[in-house]
DNA sequence: TTAGGGTTAG
């Protein structure tokens, strides 16, 4: 166009922030910004509002200021644009700052406005100023406007206040799909996903009808409770009848939620039925190789993606990262979390250097692991204690665990886990009387207790495990069927694992302990309660006992069937006396 | 030209 000697007018400039915006570039927005102030177009009304917004979307805050501090006369979409911008980046003081400032100015807020408002209050520090925001609207009249209430009930979902949420969607005069999918939204953040799915059979009774993102949380719902029988059914029901457009958006959701409901295949299919993979795809392609335990498949999959020249984002290499820890690819993962510094210029975050304590603490490498934690320039969270902590339990070193235990417990000290590991790991080392003074210790300062179970659906309900089990109305018949797997597996090679019983009792009494814990009971109910040769699929809150996997192992080949466990950390496919895992994890 | 709900992560 230049070189055809057109000069551009002010639509053309309009259109071409827009493209900056579509593709996330901040170099090219300030080189249209150059390019419009040499045009003389710079005090333009409706450019600089443009520019504000450009500015915001390609990530700075700062040269949307600047812009709006130039700008010689402001109507309320200046204001309002700013004001978004803040919201996008979390600066909600400053967006109740412009909104007051922008009344004693004399410009009238708009819906619009107010909507603007309320996203920049949507997160915990910003709840005091969301609740006087709140009086505000109603003061003046806003809180009859539908949209104004949805976002009200968002304001107080990302606030974390659930009941007020609850109480302004009862209260609302008119529930749209928008207000049923903030709802839904707001229970999957706060992990309720029974809730999102039960709200969703509410939704659907009352004859609100789903749309894309509804299904989006929906899909998420299922891949937290591993509710693979209820997720292909809204898979079928509303793409198959209905033809609703599969875009890349949605197939990542599906992909994710058919991996982390067990089913690596029905991913894969996904994955390859897409036309257009972005990057989001690419991760969580790689992200469910990894927890199913293909480290190799994944890292292939990352050279794939490399040669369609997709460049990787940061989460891209915690997906890269992570398959080399779950898969006991050391010197792998330590060549990708170089080359993500060196090559791709990526500053590590707080979870990428967690995946590389996940990777040394895997290999057994703990000083390696210890010496991550020491050198990373952030200050170590819960969870990278925890998995030292582990590790340490699963590696039996007393004394790091003591360290690290003690570490843990000072950041929070109701939380039970630290004490739970730290007495497994004194039992496994027969160090009784410590684990009694640990017990003490536990009732006198009222710690939480997170107690292991395993849930298993069968015909779409679900069937909820803990250890010694006596409340499953089945009981009678899972104890007996456990007895008969023990008697069948023992014959068949299974030696029961009495150092992981963790009790100070008679070899025989640990034995029957070991029998009663939750992942056997659960696949004894699934037993007798499933055709022969079909797929049991089990998910275990915390990890997978080590007893129990190799139960497991020999159990799939006596039985001819294959077995799935979702533990805490990862998958386990267990078929015809192995595991995917290759006892690695 | 500004706007309410959504996908991937140790």
């Amino acid at each position: 166009m230049l070189e055809d000697g057109l000069a551009p007018t002010k639509v053309t400039f309009l259109n071409l922030l827009d493209a900056c915006i579509s593709i996330s570039s901040l170099e090219h927005g300030k080189l249209m910004h150059a390019c419009i102030s040499g045009c003389g177009l710079a005090s333009d009304l409706a450019l600089a509002n443009a520019l504000i917004n450009m500015y915001g979307k390609c990530g700075s805050p700062e040269h949307a200021r600047f812009v709006f501090e130039k700008m010689l006369e402001r109507d309320v979409v200046s204001w309002t644009s700013m004001i978004s911008v803040c919201a996008q980046h979390g600066l909600h003081k400053e967006a109740i700052k412009l909104f007051e400032e922008m009344q004693t100015k004399g410009v009238k807020p708009n819906r619009v406005t107010v909507l603007s408002v309320l996203g920049a209050c949507a997160s915990p520090a910003a709840l005091a100023q969301g609740k006087l925001f709140h009086q505000y609207l109603v003061r003046n009249g806003f809180n009859y406007d539908s949209a104004v209430g949805n976002a009200l009930i968002n304001m107080y979902a990302k606030c974390g206040s659930l009941e007020d949420a609850c109480s302004l969607f009862k209260k609302l005069a008119k529930r749209d799909v928008v207000s049923w999918n903030t709802l839904i939204a707001m229970y999957n953040q706060h992990g309720h996903a029974d809730a999102a799915l039960e709200a969703f059979r509410k939704m659907q009774s009352i004859g609100v009808l789903p749309d894309k993102i509804t299904l989006l949380s929906l899909f998420e719902a299922c891949a937290s409770l591993a509710a693979l029988e209820e997720g292909t059914s809204i898979h079928a029901s509303f793409f198959d009848k209905q033809q609703l457009k599969l875009d890349s958006t949605m197939a990542t959701a599906l992909l994710n939620m058919y991996g982390k409901c067990g089913s690596l295949e029905d991913s894969r299919c996904i994955f390859n039925s897409l036309a257009e993979r972005d990057v989001v795809s690419w991760n969580s392609m790689i992200v469910t190789y990894a927890q199913h335990g293909y480290g190799l498949l994944g890292l292939q999959l990352f050279s794939m993606m490399q040669d369609g020249y997709l460049e990787p984002d940061n989460i891209t290499f915690i997906a890269v990262l992570s398959a080399c820890s779950h898969s006991g690819l050391v010197q792998e993962g330590i060549h990708y979390f170089a080359s993500m510094k060196m090559y791709h210029k990526f500053i590590p975050t707080m979870r990428h250097y967690g995946c590389m304590v996940d990777l040394f603490c895997r290999a057994g490498e703990l000083g390696e692991a210890e010496c991550v934690i020491t050198n990373m320039p952030f200050e170590p969270d819960a969870a990278i204690r925890m998995m030292l902590l582990s590790a340490c339990r699963l590696h039996g070193d007393v004394e790091r665990g003591n360290r690290a235990a003690l570490n843990l417990l000072e950041l929070d000290p109701k939380n039970g886990a630290p004490y739970l590991v730290m007495s497994n790991l004194y039992a496994a080392a027969g160090l009784w009387d410590k684990v009694a003074k640990l017990s003490e210790l536990m009732i006198a300062e009222n710690v939480d207790r997170q107690s292991g179970c395993s849930i298993v659906y069968v015909k779409n309900k679900k069937h909820v495990f803990v250890v010694r089990d006596s409340f499953h109305p089945q009981k009678k018949a899972i104890y007996a069927e456990v007895e008969r797997l023990s008697r069948l597996t023992k014959q068949a090679g299974y030696v029961p694992d009495l150092n992981l019983e963790l009790h100070n009792t008679e070899e025989e009494q640990k034995e029957k302990l070991l029998l009663s814990h939750s992942e056997k009971l659960a696949i004894a109910f699934a037993l007798i309660s499933t055709p022969s040769k079909t797929t049991i699929r089990i998910i275990k809150n915390l990890r997978v006992c080590g007893d129990c996997h190799s139960f497991l192992k020999v159990l799939s080949k006596i039985v001819g069937r294959e077995v799935v466990i979702r533990d805490a950390s990862r998958f386990h496919h267990f078929k015809d006396g192995l595991c995917s895992c290759g006892d690695y994890w």
